[in-house]
RNA sequence: GGGAGGUUUCCCGAGUGGCCAAAGGGGGCAGACUGUAAAUCUGUUGUCAGUGACUUCGGUGGUUCGAAUCCACCACCUCCCA
């Protein structure tokens, strides 16, 4: 399923079959939680910005419009117009970004809906039968994240009961994938570790959850309240124990940096809100850094968002036109903004596997990390 | 011709003797954002100087220890009666 066709140090380069296609690896999934990018963004606009896997998530589709439905509609696939790969979340970073209105126990969480309040109750086997009504390609165990720095006697038991999760996840899998109503048969589960920011416990998590032998590993709970330096440190110390030969997901992860460096520390898929986030408040990403397309100075700039950008947007329209969009509050201009973005993105993760198909990712990460981050 | 109301800091608008450089909203300027309750949130918005000082509430004078607030006149605006 997973191939390495090159690796450069812990870098890799591969391809990762599923039943909506390959994906060329290192690769940045494009996140539209609720089977849409924001921004308005369809998918096709997703095929024209580079986008490989789509990524959509459990608990927002249950809650709204309800998984029957898009079981009813033939899958996710069918639903929202995309036919190339679909990774869904679990609802597990819910259970951390919703935190105030849940209650965690071991069977699952006890939510109180965003939208109107009513009760919902979410288990691993809850979750995955949600993931499965959808049809998404890669499944995500249903797991707690948990904001850092933790103490480490709670990051244990949650890493424990984590693992638990993971196990009643994957039977509940196999067990819903018997069914003749399975929209996507080819549906799979990749694990999630954690263990905050403690080594130990994320290698000893690490090591049980790969016992499972699952077609994928995420690390999750990293970019949620420590330095960067903090987890790129975690990363290394836990990629010798992660299964070489399965593709490894820093979830949530993150800045144009961040993902140069986790590539280089043997990371293979990465997700964030980012690019579309801060696309919609104005902050765009260019090959020579970032601008806050708000700044006063942008106002009569008559130059693409990036002159080296070959976007739809940056070849035709100018930072004075996507700025007064994006101040008049059109939707276009949050469009344009994230089209652009995205874009940037995929097209960073392109660049990045070229440098690794041709041997030389390591100056590559050493060229852009920096000017990358830096604001213009 | 007679009567009533109004003029506030970029805009709208509160304030009717000190706690007022003046509520609130808009707009402006900047910041945050990492498996999206996020088209959101935060700071700032008279000037100069790090306690503080100075200028400001249509204009000019006055009352008062003290005025955006009270009085007189002037200017402009709105409404009502002829």
């Amino acid at each position: 399923m997973f191939e390495l066709k090159k690796t450069e140090g812990r870098a890799r380069r591969g391809v990762f079959r599923t039943a909506h296609g390959a994906v060329q690896t290192p690769v940045f999934m494009n996140v539209g939680t609720q089977a849409a990018i924001k921004g308005a963004l369809s998918a096709d606009d997703l095929k024209q910005i580079g986008c490989q896997v789509e990524l959509s998530n459990t608990y927002h589709l249950h809650v709204r419009p309800g998984e029957q439905v898009i079981h009813g509609l033939g899958g996710l696939h069918r639903f929202m117009g995309w036919d190339g790969p679909i990774l869904t979340d679990s609802g597990g970073f819910q259970v951390f970004s919703l935190a105030k209105l849940r209650k965690i126990t071991e069977e699952g969480v006890q939510f109180n809906a965003h939208t109107d309040g009513h009760r919902i109750f979410m288990g691993p086997e809850e979750s995955m039968c949600i993931q499965w009504s959808l049809g998404s390609d890669i499944a995500m165990a249903f797991d707690e994240c948990i904001e850092n720095p933790a103490p480490h006697s709670y990051v244990q038991q949650s890493c424990e009961r984590t693992t638990r999760w993971l196990s009643r996840c994957k039977a509940e899998l196999e067990r819903l994938k018997e069914r003749a109503d399975t929209v996507n048969p080819g549906q799979m589960l990749w694990g999630i570790n954690q263990g905050g920011t403690h080594p130990d416990l994320r290698i000893g998590h690490m090591r049980q959850i790969a016992e499972l032998d699952l077609p994928g590993y995420a690390i999750g709970g990293l970019a949620v309240g420590e330095p960067a330096e903090v987890m790129y440190d975690i990363i290394e110390q836990l990629e010798p124990h992660m299964p070489a030969d399965k593709p490894r997901y820093l979830m949530g992860v993150g800045t144009p940096s961040n993902i140069i460096e986790g590539v280089w520390r043997g990371v293979d898929f990465f997700d964030c809100v980012m690019p579309a986030r801060n696309a919609r408040h104005g902050h765009l990403f260019t090959s020579q850094g970032i601008i806050n397309l708000n700044n006063a100075k942008y106002i009569s700039d008559p130059s693409p968002i990036d002159p080296a950008c070959q976007c739809p947007v940056c070849q035709k329209y100018s930072r004075a036109y996507v700025r007064h969009l994006l101040r008049s509050g059109e939707m276009l201009g949050m469009r344009f903004a994230v089209m652009h973005n995205l874009y940037f993105y995929n097209r960073l993760m392109a660049d990045i596997r070229q440098a690794l198909d041709e041997g030389r990712f390591e100056s590559f990460r050493l060229e852009k990390s920096g000017i990358l981050a830096q604001r213009i």
